[in-house]
DNA sequence: CAAGAGTCGAGCAGAACTGAGCATAGAAAT
DNA sequence: ATTTCTATGCTCAGTTCTGCTCGACTCTTG
């Protein structure tokens, strides 16, 4: 590149900004400075621009995106470490060709981009996921049918059920609003139990995500129980009762190390 | 048609330029310039134009084509302004509280630009439509289940079909590759005809949408025959022999004003 | 708490870009 | 052949963007 210094168009910056900012975090201004080419001025005024248009948030020393602009507002933000650990070790567990069946949910989501570039069959009613695998070439990315919950970002209804009914996936990945000591998986929204029930149906090892705050948890409405679980990852501890719920029914329980990340 | 010469040239690096904004992201009007070996200035007309029909967005310096339209990639240019009023005509036709199917492909996408606000339910397998829906909370959106078809942004597939089978619209709105002479309804991609079907099957009033340049028109798979259909929107002139085929099946030809915009 | 390094915001000059108007060349129409 | 029309290239004034400098501010370190 040291020919022609083809100047950089500003709009080709601003994206290249939110790329790095995305998939790298926190990035500093002089550091944007250099890999752009374009003086620390330059990218101060980016970065203003950017801020103007919500698209980023601007800090001492550089800028970071927004959690708001991510999928999930309220829920999205917390415990995303943890939540990403599960993710890994769950996405461990898939193995190229298979098929991957998953929640609505956060969990499910983080899971989603651990799969990049996995030759696999990804089967969802997770809109957020769709929009995370969308332009994955390598994922045969299969949607289900329903009606859109904008706040949510899901797909639910009879629909979404009949189209399980006709599927059957390898793995299916399941968020929860929380684990009941007996191993009764629970769910805060009604509307989505009917929808979790016909992928446990639907799914050949049904493996629960669930971070550590969701034992023992709760919720309005019983999803399943643990006879029809066959792993559980979590970064624990979990109480000993759960556990034991969940060992008789001969549940594998996986814990990750990073429990005290946040 | 005045000066062939120049006018397949201009042409030519319209087309030129989209597929540079589209594989390289945003492009100076400098680096344009070179690379179609034509001045500045006219780059900037061409870019003008191209602004002007909603292609692309000029910003300073150069130009980037716009997000929205990013799917789609080589159809969704042309004839873009008959396609909107053509769309427009069929929007007139829906109340609120109806129900809406909208087809695959560029005209029934136009169309639900043209919905935005109205209390209605669409129903798509259109994941362009999807997003232009998505943030619209007047209207209730259902998604049907499939497989995902990237460079089409479409479902397609059985769960597409079980899908339909389960529901009924007030309204179809059908995309065609072409009309053939006898009035039947051709497409190109064979395994969209299946859910095009279902979709007919589903719809109460079958509304097909087809720009003057469709009459007559070609396909590889035949979709249905005039029979099916209740009315055909167009901006015609059709040809009479298609026109009296569909007007002996009861067909409901509407012809909209703005024929000569190209 | 204080010093120092780094960062920020504002103003300024130079460079690049834009839009409008005008001249030219070639094709179509008379 | 002449006129008309369109597309293109060029020039020029006005605008926008960029990099630099300088004083004020913020964060860190001892």
């Amino acid at each position: 590149m040291t020919s022609t210094v083809h100047r950089v168009l500003a709009e080709r910056r601003h994206q290249l900004i939110l790329r790095a900012l995305r998939s790298g975090g926190p990035a500093a201004v002089t550091d944007l400075s250099e890999q752009l080419g374009v003086s620390p001025a330059t990218v101060r005024r980016d970065l203003l621009k950017l801020e103007e248009e919500g698209l980023l948030t601007r800090v001492h020393g550089g800028a970071v995106v927004e959690e708001g602009d991510q999928p999930f507002a309220e829920v999205a933000e917390v415990r995303v470490a943890e939540k990403d650990a599960i993710a890994e070790r769950a996405a461990s567990m898939v193995q190229d060709g298979q098929s991957v069946l998953l929640d609505i949910g956060t969990t499910a989501y983080r899971l989603a981009r651990q799969l990049h570039g996995r030759r696999i069959t990804v089967i969802t009613s997770n809109l957020v996921v769709y929009e995370e695998l969308v332009d994955d070439e390598d994922i045969e990315l299969v949607l289900l049918g329903g009606m859109v919950r904008r706040e949510y970002r899901s797909l639910v209804g009879f629909l979404t059920e009949d189209n399980l009914r006709q599927l059957h996936a390898d793995w299916l990945f399941l968020g929860t609003s929380g684990v009941r000591p007996g191993g009764q998986v629970m769910d805060t929204t009604v509307v989505e139990v009917p929808v979790k029930r016909a992928m446990i149906e639907a799914g050949d090892k049904v493996v629960l995500l669930a971070d550590r705050a969701k034992f023992p948890g709760t919720g309005m409405a019983r999803v399943c129980g643990p006879e029809e679980l066959d792993v559980v990852v979590t970064n624990g501890p979990l109480d000993p009762a759960t556990r034991s719920s969940l060992e008789e029914a001969g549940v594998q329980v996986v814990v990750t190390g990073k429990a005290e990340t946040a």
